[in-house]
RNA sequence: GGGCCGUUAGCUCAGUUGGCUAGAGCGUCUGCUCGACACGCAGAAGGUCGGGGGUUCAAGUCCCUCACGGCCCACCA
């Protein structure tokens, strides 16, 4: 141990433990063991970039379980891999192409696709380089893209199964579409931004066919849409319009002769109460024209510019046209009046742009009957959501469910396995067909559109296993265990893969939901990469080392509560995991050092002395804590409560204590013992100075150690021990009153309050004060008679009269005394009340005589202080 | 418009089913080379738990309400 540094240096130590962990195979799961299996599917990052903060908390999450779960026996198989992330990453590779000055138009598609094939290989390994840096023992000899030929199978195989049974159809709706994409939207794929834009409603008088000077007047916020209105509309009962229905307006522009019509869809209270309805661009209204039968008129290109239906403002882009609309309706005498509304307008998720409602043929799956199972699987628990309120999220969406467009009219993606024959004949087919099977054409021609990313990502379970092949990873590791992810993505991904893997697999894909806190920067915003607010995770592990940010990461995850993390915050907050890292290697080096050899396990019970008994309890104590927090998904509790023991227990007490019995082979195999364990339950957070502690210990590796077991915690003697503890304190606390020296060594007296105390805790007092503060004897006793020029320290359980000789100041004293007495009195005056309370006495008997107990002791406490005070000052 | 979460020390956060004197880290102050650690050691100061009301013997903890911050969801044109 002659190169044991003052410092752990995570650079040399991370990049070299990993490559031998990986060499030795330890991250790949065995799909022939006969351990239980335990399964983490990574949430597959996009190939859009590098991974960010958020990904770190993720990762470290999912790692530590998979640690942990290994060391507790099971085959654990973490399984990596990314996302084509069809939208966002073509945006990426547009943006670049648009550098160029060019586009994917002049490129075709398949020149295209083999630029974002470049590209997916440039982030794809930088992905992969960013989670063997943190740590994650991935099984890299299963890592998995969403675009492999495999996964592709297993697509297609999904979508003719649905295609078949009639839940995939294609069908002609108003979706979101978005005009800079040029594709259509998922509902959940479009943000409704609140307070951006605060539109108008305007009001339009739309003449009545044939009576001049008589119009009805209709309320909008998108002017612009009214050359595509096929009707107005009313609410049957308003009194106001009931003249009208079943007559024509004329629309203007357009000269278009339409009905006025009843619906009770109209909300009376709104705007002017007549409705225009443009089926063609607003979802509501197509359904209104479904249920009265009304035509559609589509006024608008892809690219949301007006078309010829648009008559004088055809060209137009649909901004341009709603200025210029306005401003003819107001020559015209057609606009009655604006007012100020806010409308919640969609944008585009991916790109920000307005999205347009659009009436176009798209690709549906319906829902309706695959959601009933999947709300069942989380109201019967077999999903369990952590923290559970995000249950909630899931099922108020599940039960409201609406079909799900899936297909994109974009190059990057999963092509959609369906053919269209020369007479027309619709074929979906997992392979590539030559021939129509109906008329025998091999004049097929492939739907140019792909699938939305989420369907791929749905499959993620079980396609990533082999599916549709039965093989021994599928039959062996899914359903997988835990999933952790973002709470942005429950209803985008969760719930669909809960769906698909009940209706693929007839098994839900996981048990249990983590979801995780969300990072926020400084100000408490949410990070984010754009505004400039994000931190990378590498610069971090650069200046700190995994670890650090690994347990930096764990000690905030309390619940999911957000947590602030921005480019001033981090650093504070993973110093300190650093810090600790840092002791946590120094105790381990002393260790090392002073004790080079002992026998392994632990020293017979019969020779322990207190403070070993106590050490002991402590680590049982904190094992049971650290495990149970695993098991609930108390990360930060879990933490805290190592960093605890470590740093106090074990390092400023037991490591303290025992440096003068570093003979004794009691506290030689304690001091190891103690370390080995703790190494161990720091492993699953802290993987690479674990492991290169233990190793240096003459340990083992630890990756597949097994998890620490506790024995039993004796908290009657914690307590003792805590007491006696007390004791060291105080005479601190005095010499640092004096300003004595530590090492000064003087006379200490400790008079406890209870007899059985000082018996119990017998010589033993007398030896801890000694090693730990610097006494030249010590007396101790039940209640001792004041101590007139001595100090003193009143702690809970023990007064401290420390002997200060000449150095003794009656001011001090009756400063520090009438500070303790005011904090007695107003403890005395509280329980007082509180006992004189016949409820309480009656509703909590032992509560009270237990608080009688200690009022007493405060009393006497009190008392005692007072007289010194009095005594004091007679002095001075 | 509806819902969820938060508001505890100067800062960032803990506080199990209501019950002894509300905790930690950072920062601040005082003093320290004591057989690993100054990324350290020994101490100290610092909080009427966002405001108001209620339930209770007892409220940071439960209920109502308001304010502020954040996040979701929603087809009122």
């Amino acid at each position: 141990m002659t190169d044991f540094a003052p410092r752990f240096d995570p650079h040399e130590a991370e990049s070299r433990l990993y490559k031998s962990w990986e060499e030795r195979g330890l991250f790949t799961a065995n799909a022939g063991s006969d351990k239980p299996p335990f399964t983490i599917v990574i949430p597959p990052p996009n190939v859009t970039g590098s991974l960010h903060m958020g990904h770190a908390l993720n990762n470290t999450i999912q790692d530590l379980l998979i640690r942990w779960k290994r060391m507790e026996g099971y085959e654990c198989l973490y399984l990596p891999g990314t996302d084509h992330a069809g939208i966002a990453t073509q945006n990426v590779v547009e943006k670049e192409l648009k550098k160029e000055g060019t586009n994917r138009h002049v490129l075709g598609r398949d020149s295209f696709l083999r630029r974002v094939w470049a590209w997916k290989e440039r982030y794809g390994e930088t992905i992969y380089m960013q989670l063997r840096r943190l740590g994650c023992s991935c099984d890299w000899s299963r890592e998995r893209f969403t675009m492999d030929e495999s996964y592709g199978r297993a697509i297609r195989t999904v979508f003719v199964h649905l295609f078949e049974k009639k839940l995939i159809y294609r069908g002609k709706r108003v979706i979101n579409w978005c005009p800079r994409c040029m594709t259509a939207l998922s509902d959940l794929e479009v943000r409704r931004p609140e307070g951006v834009q605060a539109g108008k409603l305007w009001h339009i008088r739309y003449p009545i066919a044939g009576e001049d000077g008589r119009h009805i007047v209709v309320a909008t916020t998108r002017p612009e849409t009214m050359l595509g209105d096929t009707a107005v509309m009313v609410h049957p009962k308003d009194p106001r319009y009931s003249g009208f229905v079943g007559r024509k307006v004329l629309l203007p522009f357009v000269n278009r002769e339409i009905p006025v019509i009843a619906d009770e869809a109209v909300d009376v209270k709104f705007g002017s109460g007549a409705v225009k309805v443009t089926p063609a661009h607003d979802m509501n209204d197509w359904e209104v024209s479904k249920r009265h039968g009304l035509p559609a008129v589509v006024v608008m290109d892809e690219t949301a510019k007006m078309n010829d239906q648009a008559g004088p403002f055809a060209g137009l882009d649909r901004f341009e046209a709603r200025k210029q609309v306005l401003e003819r309706l107001k020559e015209m005498g057609l606009l009655e009046k604006e007012e100020e509304h806010a409308t919640p307008v969609g944008h585009c998720e991916r790109c920000d742009t307005v999205v347009e409602p659009y009436l176009s043929e798209q690709w549906f799956v319906k829902m309706k009957p695959l959601a009933p199972p999947a709300i069942e699987a989380v109201k019967s628990g077999r999903v369990k959501f952590h923290p559970e309120r995000w249950a909630r999220i899931y099922l108020d969406w599940m039960e409201n469910i609406q079909d799900w467009c899936v297909s994109r009219q974009i190059w990057w993606g999963h092509r959609i396995p369906v053919w269209t024959c020369s007479s027309g004949h619709v074929i979906a087919a997992v392979d590539a067909p030559t021939e129509c099977k109906q008329c025998g054409s091999g004049e097929l021609k492939q739907d140019p559109d792909v699938l939305d990313t989420w369907f791929s990502s749905a499959l993620w379970p079980f396609a990533t296993l082999g599916w549709p092949e039965e093989t021994r990873d599928l039959k062996r590791f899914y359903p997988t265990q835990t999933l952790v992810t973002d709470r942005g993505i429950i209803n985008l991904w969760v719930a669909r893969m809960i769906f698909m893997g009940l209706e693929f697999r007839g098994k839900e894909p996981f048990s249990d939901v983590i979801i995780t806190a969300t990072i926020m920067d400084d100000a408490g915003q949410r990070m984010s990469k754009s505004k400039g607010t994000g931190v990378d995770p590498l610069i971090l592990m650069e200046r700190y080392g995994a670890d650090a940010l690994r347990f930096a990461l764990a000690m905030l995850s309390t619940g999911s509560q957000d947590f602030r993390f921005g480019k001033n915050l981090s650093v504070p907050r993973t110093e300190q995991a650093r810090n600790f890292i840092t002791k946590l290697w120094n105790a381990c080096r002393y260790v090392a050092t002073s004790v080079p050899e002992a026998s392994p396990g632990l020293p017979p019970e019969s020779e322990w002395k207190l403070e070993d008994r106590w050490i002991a309890s402590r680590l049982n104590r904190t094992i049971q804590v650290v495990t149970e927090s695993f098991k609930m998904y108390e990360f930060g509790r879990a933490a805290s409560e190592l960093y605890a023991f470590v740093w106090d227990d074990f390092c400023s007490w037991y490591l303290e204590l025992t440096k003068k019995r570093l003979g004794e082979e009691v506290a030689r195999r304690m001091l190891r013992h103690v370390i080995d364990a703790s190494l161990r339950l720091l492993h699953p957070i802290c993987p690479f100075v674990t492991e290169e502690l233990s190793v240096r210990l003459g340990g083992v590796s630890l990756l597949r150690a097994p998890w620490p077991k506790p024995g039993p915690v004796d908290a009657p003697l914690e307590s003792r021990m805590g007491a006696a503890l007390e004791v060291v304190r105080g005479v601190r606390e005095v010499k640092n009153r004096y300003g004595i020296a530590a090492a000064e060594s003087l006379p200490a007296a400790v008079s406890f309050r209870s007899a059985d105390l000082k018996n119990a805790l017998a010589g033993e007092v007398e030896e801890i004060v000694r090693r730990l503060a610097a006494v030249s004897n010590v007396e101790s006793g039940v209640n001792l008679e004041r101590r007139p020029g001595a100090a003193r320290w009143t702690g809970s359980e023990v007064t401290v009269y420390v002997g200060i000789a000449g150095k003794f100041d009656p001011a001090k004293e009756i400063a520090r005394s009438e500070k303790e007495g005011a904090a007695l009195e107003s403890q005395v005056a509280r329980s007082r009340t509180q006992l004189s309370n016949e409820a309480f006495r009656k509703a909590k008997p032992e509560m009270a005589a237990e608080l009688e107990s200690k009022l007493k002791e405060a009393e006497s406490k009190l008392a005692e202080l007072k007289s010194r005070v009095a005594e004091l000052k007679e002095l001075s």
